[in-house]
DNA sequence: TTCGATGCAAACCATTTGCATTAAC
DNA sequence: GTTAATGCAAATGGTTTGCATCGAA
Protein backbone atom coordinates (compact mmCIF):
# COMPACT_ATOMS: atom_id res chain seq x y z
CA UNK A 1 0.00 0.00 0.00
CA UNK A 2 1.43 3.39 -1.11
CA UNK A 3 1.17 6.49 0.80
CA UNK A 4 -2.08 8.50 -0.38
CA UNK A 5 -3.92 4.94 -0.15
CA UNK A 6 -2.83 4.43 3.42
CA UNK A 7 -3.45 8.10 3.50
CA UNK A 8 -6.46 8.19 2.71
CA UNK A 9 -7.65 5.00 4.87
CA UNK A 10 -6.38 6.63 8.05
CA UNK A 11 -8.58 9.80 7.28
CA UNK A 12 -11.39 7.25 6.92
CA UNK A 13 -10.78 5.97 10.33
CA UNK A 14 -10.20 9.61 11.65
CA UNK A 15 -13.71 10.56 10.35
CA UNK A 16 -15.38 7.26 11.23
CA UNK A 17 -14.65 7.60 14.96
CA UNK A 18 -16.25 10.83 14.83
CA UNK A 19 -13.69 13.74 14.00
CA UNK A 20 -13.65 16.60 11.90
CA UNK A 21 -10.91 15.72 8.87
CA UNK A 22 -8.82 19.37 9.14
CA UNK A 23 -6.07 20.47 6.95
CA UNK A 24 -3.79 20.13 10.29
CA UNK A 25 -4.88 16.42 10.96
CA UNK A 26 -4.05 15.45 7.61
CA UNK A 27 -1.03 16.89 7.61
CA UNK A 28 0.15 14.70 10.65
CA UNK A 29 -1.01 11.93 9.26
CA UNK A 30 1.48 12.55 5.91
CA UNK A 31 4.36 13.17 8.24
CA UNK A 32 3.58 9.84 10.09
CA UNK A 33 3.41 7.89 6.96
CA UNK A 34 6.50 9.36 5.20
CA UNK A 35 8.37 8.25 8.80
CA UNK A 36 6.08 5.09 9.36
CA UNK A 37 10.09 3.66 10.10
CA UNK A 38 11.02 5.81 12.82
CA UNK A 39 10.06 6.88 15.69
CA UNK A 40 9.14 10.45 16.44
CA UNK A 41 8.46 12.49 19.11
CA UNK A 42 6.00 15.08 19.32
CA UNK A 43 8.42 18.06 18.87
CA UNK A 44 10.10 16.28 15.75
CA UNK A 45 6.70 15.55 13.73
CA UNK A 46 5.89 19.32 14.63
CA UNK A 47 8.97 20.36 12.80
CA UNK A 48 8.32 17.93 9.81
CA UNK A 49 4.73 19.22 9.38
CA UNK A 50 5.85 23.15 9.95
CA UNK A 51 8.53 21.96 6.87
CA UNK A 52 5.24 21.37 4.76
CA UNK A 53 4.44 25.07 5.59
CA UNK A 54 1.44 23.65 7.46
CA UNK A 55 -0.18 26.50 9.65
CA UNK A 56 -0.13 24.63 12.83
CA UNK A 57 0.56 24.90 16.73
CA UNK A 58 2.67 22.44 18.84
CA UNK A 59 -0.45 21.67 20.60
CA UNK A 60 -2.76 20.24 18.31
CA UNK A 61 0.40 18.10 17.16
CA UNK A 62 0.18 16.82 20.52
CA UNK A 63 -3.87 16.99 20.25
CA UNK A 64 -4.06 14.77 17.24
CA UNK A 65 -1.27 12.10 19.03
CA UNK A 66 -3.37 11.83 21.75
CA UNK A 67 -6.40 11.22 19.25
CA UNK A 68 -4.41 9.00 17.09
CA UNK A 69 -3.51 6.54 19.87
CA UNK A 70 -6.99 6.86 21.11
CA UNK A 71 -8.19 5.10 17.89
CA UNK A 72 -5.53 3.09 17.83
CA UNK A 73 -3.55 4.53 14.86
CA UNK A 74 -0.47 5.14 16.65
CA UNK A 75 0.63 3.62 20.13
CA UNK A 76 3.05 5.74 21.98
CA UNK A 77 5.90 4.71 23.35
CA UNK A 78 7.78 6.23 26.77
CA UNK A 79 11.32 4.98 27.04
CA UNK A 80 13.28 6.95 29.85
CA UNK A 81 14.78 9.86 27.94
CA UNK A 82 11.80 11.63 29.25
CA UNK A 83 10.02 11.97 25.34
CA UNK A 84 6.90 9.77 24.19
CA UNK A 85 7.50 8.70 20.44
CA UNK A 86 4.52 7.34 18.39
CA UNK A 87 4.29 4.48 16.06
CA UNK A 88 2.16 4.06 13.24
CA UNK A 89 0.18 0.78 13.90
CA UNK A 90 1.48 -1.67 11.37
CA UNK A 91 -1.12 -2.70 8.99
CA UNK A 92 -3.30 -5.81 11.34
CA UNK A 93 -1.22 -5.56 14.24
CA UNK A 94 -3.51 -6.84 16.68
CA UNK A 95 -0.70 -6.16 19.47
CA UNK A 96 2.41 -3.96 20.77
CA UNK A 97 5.56 -4.86 19.32
CA UNK A 98 8.88 -4.32 20.88
CA UNK A 99 11.90 -2.24 20.66
CA UNK A 100 15.99 -2.32 21.47
CA UNK A 101 17.62 1.03 22.17
CA UNK A 102 20.99 1.62 21.71
CA UNK A 103 22.60 3.24 24.43
CA UNK A 104 25.31 4.34 22.56
CA UNK A 105 23.74 6.03 19.88
CA UNK A 106 20.20 6.47 20.49
CA UNK A 107 18.77 4.55 17.89
CA UNK A 108 15.65 2.07 18.16
CA UNK A 109 15.23 -0.89 16.64
CA UNK A 110 11.98 -2.83 16.47
CA UNK A 111 11.67 -6.23 17.64
CA UNK A 112 10.04 -8.51 15.09
CA UNK A 113 9.28 -11.76 16.43
CA UNK A 114 5.65 -12.41 18.82
CA UNK A 115 7.08 -13.00 22.08
CA UNK A 116 3.74 -11.79 23.56
CA UNK A 117 1.25 -13.70 21.80
CA UNK A 118 0.70 -16.74 24.15
CA UNK A 119 0.70 -14.13 26.83
CA UNK A 120 -2.31 -12.07 25.38
CA UNK A 121 -4.36 -14.84 25.01
CA UNK A 122 -4.50 -14.65 28.80
CA UNK A 123 -5.75 -11.30 28.72
CA UNK A 124 -8.72 -9.19 28.81
CA UNK A 125 -9.42 -5.44 26.75
CA UNK A 126 -8.40 -3.52 29.95
CA UNK A 127 -5.05 -4.78 29.58
CA UNK A 128 -2.11 -3.08 27.72
CA UNK A 129 1.21 -4.58 27.27
CA UNK A 130 4.39 -3.04 28.74
CA UNK B 1 16.76 -13.60 52.36
CA UNK B 2 15.38 -10.87 55.38
CA UNK B 3 15.39 -7.15 54.97
CA UNK B 4 18.46 -6.59 56.70
CA UNK B 5 20.42 -8.92 55.13
CA UNK B 6 19.44 -7.79 51.82
CA UNK B 7 19.89 -4.20 52.98
CA UNK B 8 23.60 -5.29 54.30
CA UNK B 9 24.20 -6.83 50.36
CA UNK B 10 22.85 -3.88 48.82
CA UNK B 11 24.87 -1.22 50.93
CA UNK B 12 27.94 -3.07 50.41
CA UNK B 13 27.25 -2.77 46.22
CA UNK B 14 26.80 0.88 47.02
CA UNK B 15 30.16 1.07 48.74
CA UNK B 16 32.17 -1.45 46.59
CA UNK B 17 31.33 0.95 43.52
CA UNK B 18 32.30 3.91 45.04
CA UNK B 19 29.67 5.89 46.71
CA UNK B 20 29.73 7.58 50.45
CA UNK B 21 27.15 5.19 53.21
CA UNK B 22 25.01 8.11 53.71
CA UNK B 23 22.00 7.91 55.73
CA UNK B 24 19.66 9.12 53.43
CA UNK B 25 20.91 6.54 50.86
CA UNK B 26 20.59 3.79 53.80
CA UNK B 27 16.79 5.12 54.57
CA UNK B 28 16.07 4.88 50.76
CA UNK B 29 17.01 1.88 50.27
CA UNK B 30 15.48 0.20 53.57
CA UNK B 31 12.00 1.65 51.84
CA UNK B 32 12.57 0.43 48.59
CA UNK B 33 13.79 -3.28 50.33
CA UNK B 34 9.86 -2.65 52.35
CA UNK B 35 8.00 -2.05 49.30
CA UNK B 36 9.57 -4.58 46.89
CA UNK B 37 5.88 -5.51 45.50
CA UNK B 38 5.25 -2.27 44.95
CA UNK B 39 6.37 -0.30 41.84
CA UNK B 40 7.32 3.02 43.52
CA UNK B 41 7.77 6.58 42.01
CA UNK B 42 9.90 8.78 42.95
CA UNK B 43 7.08 10.91 44.98
CA UNK B 44 6.47 7.91 47.05
CA UNK B 45 9.49 6.84 48.19
CA UNK B 46 10.15 10.26 49.29
CA UNK B 47 7.08 10.22 51.05
CA UNK B 48 7.94 6.66 52.71
CA UNK B 49 11.53 8.38 53.47
CA UNK B 50 9.72 11.19 55.23
CA UNK B 51 7.81 8.64 57.17
CA UNK B 52 10.80 7.49 58.80
CA UNK B 53 12.36 10.87 60.13
CA UNK B 54 14.68 11.36 57.78
CA UNK B 55 16.09 14.58 56.92
CA UNK B 56 16.70 14.22 53.17
CA UNK B 57 15.20 16.42 50.32
CA UNK B 58 13.39 14.93 47.02
CA UNK B 59 16.26 15.96 45.32
CA UNK B 60 18.42 13.41 46.98
CA UNK B 61 16.12 10.67 46.66
CA UNK B 62 15.78 10.85 42.96
CA UNK B 63 19.84 11.15 42.71
CA UNK B 64 20.02 8.01 44.91
CA UNK B 65 17.36 6.37 42.59
CA UNK B 66 19.77 7.78 39.43
CA UNK B 67 22.91 5.97 41.10
CA UNK B 68 20.94 2.67 42.34
CA UNK B 69 19.14 2.45 38.21
CA UNK B 70 23.22 2.92 36.98
CA UNK B 71 24.52 0.41 39.38
CA UNK B 72 21.35 -1.78 38.43
CA UNK B 73 20.83 -2.25 42.04
CA UNK B 74 16.76 -1.05 40.57
CA UNK B 75 15.41 -0.56 37.24
CA UNK B 76 14.09 2.44 36.19
CA UNK B 77 10.20 2.02 34.30
CA UNK B 78 8.21 4.80 32.51
CA UNK B 79 4.88 4.20 31.64
CA UNK B 80 2.93 6.43 29.64
CA UNK B 81 1.27 8.69 32.75
CA UNK B 82 4.39 11.00 33.01
CA UNK B 83 5.81 9.39 36.15
CA UNK B 84 8.98 7.29 36.45
CA UNK B 85 8.87 4.15 38.79
CA UNK B 86 11.87 1.96 39.96
CA UNK B 87 11.70 -1.73 40.78
CA UNK B 88 14.27 -3.54 43.00
CA UNK B 89 16.13 -5.66 41.22
CA UNK B 90 15.03 -9.61 41.55
CA UNK B 91 18.27 -11.42 43.20
CA UNK B 92 20.37 -12.74 40.78
CA UNK B 93 17.80 -11.15 38.15
CA UNK B 94 20.06 -11.30 34.97
CA UNK B 95 17.44 -9.20 32.10
CA UNK B 96 14.22 -6.91 32.82
CA UNK B 97 11.32 -8.43 33.29
CA UNK B 98 7.70 -6.95 31.85
CA UNK B 99 4.40 -5.51 33.58
CA UNK B 100 1.02 -5.32 33.20
CA UNK B 101 -0.72 -2.25 33.94
CA UNK B 102 -4.61 -2.24 34.36
CA UNK B 103 -6.22 0.65 32.57
CA UNK B 104 -9.21 0.64 34.78
CA UNK B 105 -7.41 0.98 38.35
CA UNK B 106 -4.26 1.59 37.40
CA UNK B 107 -2.58 -1.31 39.52
CA UNK B 108 0.53 -2.96 38.06
CA UNK B 109 1.12 -6.58 37.82
CA UNK B 110 4.30 -8.71 36.93
CA UNK B 111 4.74 -11.01 34.33
CA UNK B 112 7.16 -13.66 35.82
CA UNK B 113 7.25 -15.55 32.74
CA UNK B 114 10.66 -15.29 30.82
CA UNK B 115 9.60 -13.40 27.31
CA UNK B 116 13.40 -12.72 26.37
CA UNK B 117 15.40 -14.90 27.08
CA UNK B 118 16.22 -16.12 23.51
CA UNK B 119 15.90 -12.90 21.80
CA UNK B 120 18.48 -11.92 24.70
CA UNK B 121 20.97 -14.11 23.55
CA UNK B 122 21.76 -12.14 20.39
CA UNK B 123 22.59 -9.03 21.83
CA UNK B 124 25.69 -7.25 23.24
CA UNK B 125 25.89 -5.37 26.00
CA UNK B 126 25.06 -1.79 24.49
CA UNK B 127 21.48 -2.91 24.71
CA UNK B 128 18.34 -2.53 26.66
CA UNK B 129 15.36 -4.00 26.36
CA UNK B 130 12.09 -2.57 26.31
C1' DT C 1 41.34 17.25 55.30
C1' DT C 2 39.18 16.32 51.07
C1' DC C 3 35.86 15.76 47.94
C1' DG C 4 31.62 13.75 47.28
C1' DA C 5 26.76 14.30 49.17
C1' DT C 6 22.99 17.09 50.70
C1' DG C 7 19.03 20.54 50.99
C1' DC C 8 16.86 24.13 49.17
C1' DA C 9 15.11 26.82 45.64
C1' DA C 10 15.27 27.93 41.11
C1' DA C 11 15.49 26.23 36.49
C1' DC C 12 14.10 23.02 32.99
C1' DC C 13 11.26 21.23 29.54
C1' DA C 14 7.85 18.08 27.64
C1' DT C 15 3.14 18.24 27.82
C1' DT C 16 -1.46 20.21 28.92
C1' DT C 17 -4.88 23.69 29.28
C1' DG C 18 -7.78 28.19 29.02
C1' DC C 19 -9.75 30.97 25.96
C1' DA C 20 -10.93 33.67 22.10
C1' DT C 21 -11.19 32.70 17.26
C1' DT C 22 -11.84 29.79 13.23
C1' DA C 23 -13.67 26.43 10.20
C1' DA C 24 -15.61 21.55 9.32
C1' DC C 25 -19.96 19.71 9.07
C1' DG D 1 -25.55 27.81 12.43
C1' DT D 2 -23.36 24.57 15.75
C1' DT D 3 -19.91 22.65 17.70
C1' DA D 4 -15.56 20.86 17.54
C1' DA D 5 -10.79 22.30 16.37
C1' DT D 6 -7.11 25.58 16.39
C1' DG D 7 -3.23 28.81 17.87
C1' DC D 8 -1.21 31.11 21.23
C1' DA D 9 0.47 31.81 25.61
C1' DA D 10 0.32 30.58 30.18
C1' DA D 11 0.19 26.93 33.46
C1' DT D 12 1.53 22.37 35.01
C1' DG D 13 4.35 19.02 37.12
C1' DG D 14 7.95 15.62 37.25
C1' DT D 15 12.74 15.93 37.21
C1' DT D 16 17.27 18.29 37.21
C1' DT D 17 20.64 21.63 38.59
C1' DG D 18 23.42 25.51 40.96
C1' DC D 19 25.39 26.50 44.94
C1' DA D 20 26.59 26.98 49.63
C1' DT D 21 27.05 23.82 53.36
C1' DC D 22 27.85 19.38 55.46
C1' DG D 23 29.91 15.07 56.60
C1' DA D 24 31.81 10.22 55.25
C1' DA D 25 36.20 8.52 54.46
Amino acid sequence: MNIQEALKKTKKQLHESGFKLTPQREVTLLVLLENEKDHLSAEEIYFFVKQKNADIGLATVYRTLEILTDIKIVDKISFDDGVARYDLRKEGATHFHHHLLCLDCGCIEEIEEDLLGEVEGLLNRSTIFW
